[in-house]
DNA sequence: TTGAAAGCGCTAACAA
DNA sequence: TTGTTAGCGCTTTCAA
């Protein structure tokens, strides 16, 4: 039974509650014989604290929340490793919730509904604004992920969308590309993230005397491989014709792939592509996808970072910071 | 503040602590003026019961933990969503375990770790023997995952591998395929599940008259498309020839597919391939590859009506339950 | 229908 | 170095 408390070890072995409190915080001035005597009543009764009643106390519960849309989206789910790998190694235990990119539940991760369950949030937005979040935030230690646009009191790991995409697409021009498309914004509410990437996108044609034709950007209806498919499939059905495609994410490359493929053209040699993220599968696809990589074990550490400071009491404005990327080429935007 | 106790809404309600915790708890018998003055009092205080506290006291968590070996194989991240979006329906939040495989990492989840923590663990082991689950195993609600066997004492959903193996088989066979592998088991120490997929791929064999060549049968070095590349790539330049491949799972699927392609070999024409979980990848790689399913959301609902039962109180023998599956076949198993 | 009070098991300030 | 004890904020029995 786990119904052992710190008094039923206390009594066995003869000492107060305090001592064999001692004990189990290896507090150092104890004496070797109490501690042994402590540790066998432990044993004996196979002891174990009662983490509630710890945390009512210490007000401390030893977990942190990590919050986005979907766990099945790849790049989530290999984000989620690295947080929680992370957390572990630094002694807390990691609480995974899922928002779908709803409105209101992503209003619930950033206000009430973790008070008093975890010490703090780690949260990637999908839909709330930069105002909306310091309207609905509450007092739980709170880190942003992503590429949004972050409220100034809060603190926010990204990568510089701008700057990557730029990258990628200046990649593609290098390799002679001139009708350029891209893959995979949000049809509706186009988000932060994906207006930086275009942003990045057209800045770069710009730089090459290359004007933007808007029937090459072509949106989706969702994050997913199978939308960014119908998207392209749709687009070359129309009669439209690219040459290269930079895109919005992995899940949107490999569908945009797919795509293309079926309808006979080579990727790279009559299309090229440039995916975003590196999720593992990118280097198993026919052929392999260029991508780009966030340094996401600098991010997980970064926020893990900030969010400590938080939880030890920092209250300063928020910080900005940015974490590496960098461009991975792999035979989808190799030069013929 | 979040420092608002329920003494403090009783005080400014000129309530007892008793009538503010019946209106938090909707307790019916509460008179409708005093109620609109408690809610009043909530909402201008502010108030948020500590959730520590309620634990304490009423000894529930509201969490169960979901372990495994790696959140970012894709089947593990697909079965976590189905598990979180379950788990959320009923009510619990979903901690999130990862062992890398490793035995003293499984023992913990078994074991101690989760005392007071959680309600109950849902854990698919990879290492761990049914003799060591019942060994280290404490008194935390406990269902096990997956298709090694368990042990009598615990409760545990699996899906029949001995004939979905069959079935995969046995549709290879029917294309005519002769020289069949099985791709992705462990090199080193073979799981159950490995074992019981591996007997009903032999069983197909025998049953249509094809003895199993040892030398067909490529294990991995761990999970993974490129460990399974590799093992492909190794087997073909050692001039193996094969004309169908059964997988251990997709990711083997997915690394087997591209070494057969790099090396200038035709999917389905010149080897068939069926892979094994329907992770979404599956959709959309070139060709889309058959693979058996699982019924995912049947067996994380079984899993957690086992799991509540245990919750509430049962203390029978361990239930053993079965969850379908299917052969979802795509391009890699199509008839030329 | 509402109030008073006894814990839940632990930590930590204070005493010895 | 060890013991005593007052809470942490809530639920819940028992009384009123």
């Amino acid at each position: 039974m786990a119904n052992v408390r710190l008094q039923d070890v206390a009594d066995l072995a003869g000492v107060s509650m305090k001592t064999v409190s001692n004990v189990v915080h290896a507090y150092p001035h104890v004496s070797a014989g109490v501690r042994a005597r402590v540790e066998a009543a432990i044993a004996e009764l196979g002891y174990q604290p009662n983490l509630s009643a710890r945390r009512l106390v210490t007000g401390r519960t030893g977990m942190l929340s990590l919050a986005f849309s979907d766990v099945s989206i790849p790049y989530f789910a290999e984000l989620a490793r690295v947080v929680s790998n992370e957390a572990t190694r630094r002694g807390y235990r990691l609480l995974l919730e899922q928002t779908d990119g709803e409105l209101d539940r992503e209003r619930e991760i950033v206000s009430t509904r973790e008070a008093g369950l975890v010490d703090g949030v780690i949260f990637q937005p999908s839909t709330m604004s930069a105002n909306e979040i310091s309207l609905h935030r509450k007092d739980v230690p709170l880190v942003l992920l992503g590429e949004q646009a972050a409220p100034v009191s809060v603190d926010h790991v990204m990568i510089d969308n701008f700057a990557a995409a730029d990258q990628a697409t200046t990649h593609l021009i290098a390799l002679g590309r001139t009708r350029i498309g891209f893959v995979g914004h949000e049809r509706e509410h186009l988000s932060e993230t994906s207006l930086r990437r275009l942003e990045g996108f057209q800045h770069a044609l710009a730089e090459a005397g290359i004007t933007v034709d808007m029937g090459l950007l072509l949106s989706t209806a969702e994050i997913s491989a199978a939308s960014a498919a119908a998207a392209v499939a749709d687009a070359l059905d129309r009669g439209i014709v690219v040459d290269a495609l930079v895109c919005r994410d992995d899940l949107a490359a490999i569908g945009a792939l797919r795509a293309i493929q079926e309808r006979g053209l080579r990727v790279p040699n009559d299309v090229a592509i440039v995916g975003w993220d590196n999720i593992a599968m990118t280097a198993f696809t026919h052929p392999t996808l260029s991508t780009v990589a966030a340094d996401t074990a600098a991010l997980a550490a970064t926020a893990l970072d900030l969010l400590e400071e938080r939880i030890a009491g920092f209250a300063g404005l928020g910080r900005h910071l940015v974490a590496s990327h960098s461009l991975v080429v792999r035979e989808s935007s190799l030069a013929p």
